[in-house]
DNA sequence: CGCGTTATGTAATTTAATTACAAGATATCT
DNA sequence: AGATATCTTGTAATTAAATTACATAACGCG
């Protein structure tokens, strides 16, 4: 594990002391990196051994060697590291913290998710005969973008945030048929009903949902994503943004897998869009 | 250029002694940084003000700073950039890419948003009378998340992806109702209509699009991301998950300024989600 | 070959980091 | 509540590391 993350997921074991050192590296974590150790015991108002300690603290050998540490974790591919909003934080300190924690979210993700599944899904999805996505709350707009994805590949698909037309969709499915559920938690009741009910009228059920949960049982194929999310602001943030990005992957498998000629189509569905835009190049939405 | 590249390049310009601390760096460069200069002189079998001397003319300031340069060459950075997905890509190449393509651009994203205008966002959002959010197509599924988010805070917000009723509800707007209008290229001429409409009728209109673009010019406040899109997908997907990432921030901005027992009361919303699901822990959709 | 230039090493100095210890704070138990 | 133990933290002393200043050696060139 790199030395920010340790700092950040310690950060409780930490002593008052010690926890000003934290906040001051977190802070700035370049500049310790060209720190004395008296210049960053002078910045976070404590004495110099307290911060020799807070590097022994964190299994390195000393200050010079929890430097080396630190220049490597912010030299590394992940300087992203989940951080908690706080009460009297400014404008700054969480547009960057929110920033920072999607990206390691997402970092967290891609090393998680399970390539296998994700092709197999893939696979699925491209013979499927239909495409339904449903979600609840916050899920529904992820169920959402999929549906605004999915459909400008031509294919047959649908997306409904109402439970009953969920029910009565997952009723009227088939063999052939892929039904899609998102939830992060995977414990909402309803959406279990739909993927139990989809099962039993042959469709395959992809559930894009937490490992082990009561929804990845009653699913076919289980994508879990299993990110870290901040709970003090008692909203889904990073994991939804982790599933969006999911489905992107998806959907982009998706036409790799139809070719070449499929792409045309794509291209035509974009250009379709065009009339209802102020000119200057072309783009989507 | 990082140090090992920038040490191969010069091994011409080195003195012997200079070479031979090089070599000695080149063949264990992980040894290299957890040696002291007294360590490495000996390995090199040269004096100690030689290794010193060498670090100088890499342009460091002196041997603690070079092995800090070092640690970060060895920890071969690859950050994240926005690698484009290819034909022949198999599942983790692209799953891969999307998830470093989606992380490059919060990077962007994150560099270039304006605090000053989040700052300004958030003031208006907490004191608005009545919060609509509109988004058509891919941008759409944004309103609707932010939706879902700005309705836990207990303040009068709509959402509307239909042209005719966010017109109606245009029209209907008044001083202290603010509309925010979500659109990636800001070129959507349905929306740019719905913005002019709130704002003669007095609301404030936030933009959450393109710098300098129709829409902007219709806009109170322009919060613009400028994010890089994969075009060859044909389809909205880094510019979005930003949009996301923007709307995340405002609703903690708001929660932020709202204070603690505001944030009870988000809790108190969660909680009676718990009902709806399944046990164990408790958390989001 | 001798002079000037550059390269290298030795020893002194300075700077930085660590250790040892003592005082203060906090928790725990009676 | 008071006393004792434990844990934190800081001050001062010590040690280790790095840098500088200076001297000597190697090398190139007329």
């Amino acid at each position: 594990m790199n030395v920010l993350e340790k700092i950040v997921n310690s950060v409780n074991s930490f002593s008052k002391s010690e926890r000003k050192v934290a906040d001051v590296i977190l802070a700035n974590p370049q500049t310790t990196i060209h720190s004395s150790i008296a210049a960053l015991a002078k910045m976070a108002d404590v004495s110099e051994p307290t911060v020799n300690r807070f590097c022994r603290r964190l299994d390195t050998k000393g200050f010079p060697d929890f430097k080396l540490h630190l220049a490597q974790s912010l030299a590394n591919g992940t300087p992203y590291v989940n951080r908690h909003v706080e009460e009297e934080d400014g404008p700054e300190a969480y547009t960057a913290k929110i920033f920072e924690s999607t990206m390691a979210a997402l970092d967290t993700a891609r090393q998680r998710v399970d390539i296998n599944t994700i092709n197999r899904a893939v696979d699925v999805l491209t013979q499927a005969k239909k495409i339904s996505f449903f979600g609840l709350g916050a899920s529904a707009s992820v169920a959402h973008d999929a549906q605004n994805k999915f459909f400008r590949f031509n294919v047959p698909v649908v997306c409904f945030d109402d439970i009953v037309m969920q029910r009565m969709s997952a009723i009227n499915s088939a063999e052939g048929d892929v039904v899609v559920c998102i939830s992060h938690t995977g414990r909402t009741k309803n959406l279990c009903d739909i993927a139990a009910i989809a099962r039993e009228n042959d469709a395959t059920v992809i559930g894009v949902t937490a490992y082990d949960s009561p929804l990845a049982k009653e699913c076919t194929l289980v994508l879990s994503l299993d990110v870290p999310e901040d709970t003090d602001m008692y909203m889904p943030m990073a994991s939804r943004v982790a599933q969006l990005v999911l489905i992107d992957i998806l959907a982009t498998g998706f036409t790799l897998r139809r070719g070449t000629k499929f792409r045309e189509n794509l291209k035509k569905v974009k250009d379709s869009l065009r009339g209802s835009r102020f000119d200057k190049k072309d783009f989507n939405n």
